[in-house]
DNA sequence: ATTGACTTTGATAATGATTTTCATTATTGT
DNA sequence: ACAATAATGAAAATCATTATCAAAGTCAAT
């Protein structure tokens, strides 16, 4: 469920782009929003057409784009494969299992590895402004 | 500089597939091996015609399949860019800095990093098959 | 309420990287 | 040399994504 302060931060955005808060991006934020998982185009598509069939691809992929730029979803891809989209608000940075076989997407974090990666762009005087992490392989279904 | 044991490799790769070692083929695997550094389909085409201009884009797409496929070449790519290769032998594995300025790709390795993934993946029962870690940032020239 | 100046939208075309197709050429075993 | 089969180049097809553009919607100022 979109929680006020999301809409918020998405109003103001858009505000401060001189664009404006319509029905479709707010009904794409808030569905989107509404996913736990990641999310390809092609889900939110069908879960938005179910909503309101009159909104189209391009804007939902326009909407995403916006959603990206303010913060407020954040773009994942797994080697080559489409882009995956998953909700900023409510969780902590974190890396990526993705299970070869089902295509499973799993999270997990660890504090630890943020350290040691710190560490290593120091000694290579490398300013980390994000960084991405996957492990490939089967999950405890597929194995 | 192609050395033997990976020509053989190729070639054996070849044979158990039904598949010729041709001359095109010897000649990408050559060039692609000559090469230290990451490279793409566009730099490599643009070689390997400086050295046979009758060779064709598509035979270095299909050449550069088969040698991920046969574990010579690995394919990397940096969030949704198109797709880099490296060459597998002569390396142990290692992870990438990305500068986002000016698309330096730069190494590292940590097995302390290796040895917590996993930990991490252990305690998901998820078995690994790859990872693949980058830091997105700004390399020393550019920050 | 109406106008006018914008922005948004949906449909469709365009793009860019990669893969596939297919007719032609090359290679290999007999 | 011959037949069988694979490789090649050129061009068309794909696939995800982005751009274009005419039509529709929004909204502040009259």
């Amino acid at each position: 469920m979109a929680r006020p302060s999301e809409i918020q931060i998405f109003k103001a955005f858009l505000k401060s782009m001189d664009m404006k808060y319509s029905q479709p991006r707010e009904t794409i934020l808030r569905l989107f929003l509404e996913e736990k998982d990641h999310i390809d185009i092609d889900k939110l598509t069908q879960k938005v057409k179910e909503n309101d069939p009159f909104i189209s691809r391009s804007t939902v992929y326009r909407t995403m784009n916006l959603l990206v730029d303010c913060g407020l979803a954040h773009e994942v891809n797994f080697s080559g494969e489409r882009k995956f989209y998953e909700s900023a608000t409510m969780k902590n940075h974190h890396d990526h299992f993705f299970c070869i076989k089902c295509k499973y997407v799993g999270e997990f974090e660890h504090s630890k590895i943020e350290e040691l990666q710190n560490e290593v762009a120091k000694g290579h005087k490398f300013k980390i402004i994000s960084h991405r992490m996957v492990l490939y392989g089967l999950c405890s279904k597929c194995k």
